[in-house]
DNA sequence: AAAACTGGTGCATCAAATGCAACGCTCATT
DNA sequence: AATGAGCGTTGCATTTGATGCACCAGTTTT
């Protein structure tokens, strides 16, 4: 859409940092990305950009202006795919952001669903921690955050949510797999591994010791849940992973068993959208699949 | 803005009715403007017009493109508004939809004392009927709209609402004078005078009248409650007022009763704006003040 | 002090938007 | 049936506005 050229460029060259940067990014010549600034920010009424002796940076006024601009075109997207739908064709784009753990079965297993019934939807999946989820959602690049416990809620609107127990995974043959729970107290007597801080399952562990007298001491931290459950295939450590990401089979030689409740309580799993906004047709459509499916699990759980 | 220009082409095509017709109001060949919409169809997708042998006409998909557009535009009013306040100057301008009442005291009060606090702020004052203020709302021309008796209510969200009955009109001298409050009968029993079917207080008076074996017969049907208060003056008649628009002054010979509330229940007078949408600083203050004025009316009336 | 950046500007150049004239079409009138 | 007025559309010459290049002034780094 070429009438939001000029937010691409300024796009650009809050990335970048300086004019000239952003320039040679977009193949142009800084001259001529520097007079659109110019031009732009005169129709605007007021500079957008903190010229600075090594580059320039958005001043308050340029965000709320890219706030907007992202907003404007997240809503023609929206447009673009309400049209699709009512010409008959069922189209469009979702960009979802979600943790790590609904990616090996949740989200695949409804996303191939969904495209079974809408071959022209596309998708893109973004695995994010739960900061960058929201975030992503602030900034348009996702329609919808699937995240575990997110953190500051604002501009988040919940439109579901599951209780998730973090559950620690281990060998068949571990000492602790002859219990149908555990304590927490129990996994931290072996050794452990342990997402890093950006987690919400990390949050949750550290948030249910404070005031104890244990602490973590991870021989593992690692920002991937999935190279974390493979390493305790080699050494006989405990690993930790939500319900949902969970389905062990046989082969795997691993098992799953529930932490107490009584040491952790369980995280809310939240499926969410930017507050205020209109998704587009698809969009608001699948999310409306996951809402069932995320209620059916809540029962089925109960 | 440029980057809006060819929302405006749309628009002007969209009320001309014909390209040709609107390239002349904008001062541009019809090839020019024509190549421009073709160009816009093609970046967008899919054509928004209908092509018809007396013309063009916005089909479903360009009617959706239209109130994008408008909500963008009125968002980056909004957004220029809040970086002029966080620039200290407490400028923008502020457009309201009212009824008629509103426009001999209310309005203009509170309009010139926050004028007296903030002069920078300017406003457009548009009278309209209770349907065409929605509408107004809906179509982003105005911000905010106070208005008797909303008729849809859709994309209308409610700032404030104060009750208004409705009073009659008449001379000093008419019988009617003498009581402190009337009966709807005995009104019309009198020659009278009322708004025209798009008003609000009319509507009321019909739903009031509505399974009784009385029937309006006005003398003088009008759209202008100005005349009709005016009318009275000469002809010893009553007219129909909600009490916001009245302050008789003892010069004009005229006074109100208002009708009892066994006949016709209190009316609604609400603030109100489009739903979903945020609104620009100034508006936004402005509407807080009224807010407080109208809950300061309604204990005050108590 | 020199080098390497930065944003900003004058001027020639080039691409894109525009204006003009004409075409094909439909509809109302003759 | 013929005609003319109105419509959207298109080819081509023209003009406007955006771009590229060279350069300046300033600041930071070397």
């Amino acid at each position: 859409m070429k009438h939001l050229q000029d937010f691409r460029y300024i796009e650009a060259v809050m990335r970048a940092g300086s004019i000239r940067k952003a320039a040679d990014d977009m193949n142009i010549t800084a001259s001529a990305l520097n007079r659109r600034i110019q031009r732009f920010e005169s129709e605007f009424g007021y500079e957008i950009f903190e010229r600075m002796p090594r580059g320039v940076r958005l001043n308050p006024a340029g965000e709320l202006l890219l706030q907007h601009f992202r907003s404007q075109q997240s809503d023609l997207k929206r447009v673009q795919s309400q049209v699709a739908d009512l010409a008959g064709e069922r189209r469009g784009h979702i960009s979802i952001a979600c943790s790590q753990a609904l990616s090996p079965y949740f989200l695949p297993a409804h996303i191939s669903a969904y495209r079974t019934e809408h071959p022209g939807v596309t998708f893109s999946v973004n695995i994010r921690d739960r900061a960058a989820a929201e975030q992503d959602l602030i900034t348009f690049k996702s329609d919808l955050a699937l995240v575990l416990e997110p953190v500051h809620m604002v501009d988040f609107s919940v439109l579901s949510a599951i209780p998730q127990v973090v559950n620690a995974v281990m060998r068949k043959d571990h000492p602790l797999a002859a219990q149908s729970e555990v304590r927490l107290r129990e996994c931290l007597d072996y050794p452990h591994v342990m997402p890093s801080s950006a987690y919400a399952v990390r949050h949750m562990l550290e948030r249910a010791l404070a005031g104890t007298s244990r602490t973590l001491q991870p021989v593992i931290q690692s920002d991937s849940f999935d190279f974390m459950r493979h390493y305790v295939e080699f050494e006989d450590a405990i690993s930790f992973q939500i319900s949902i990401g969970l389905r062990l089979t046989e082969q795997s030689g691993l098992i799953s068993r529930p932490i107490s409740t009584r040491d952790m309580p369980a995280g809310s799993l939240l499926l969410g959208q930017m507050k205020g906004r209109t998704l587009p047709i698809a969009s608001a459509r699948f999310a409306e699949t996951l809402i069932v499916a995320m209620e059916r699990l809540n029962t089925g759980q109960t």
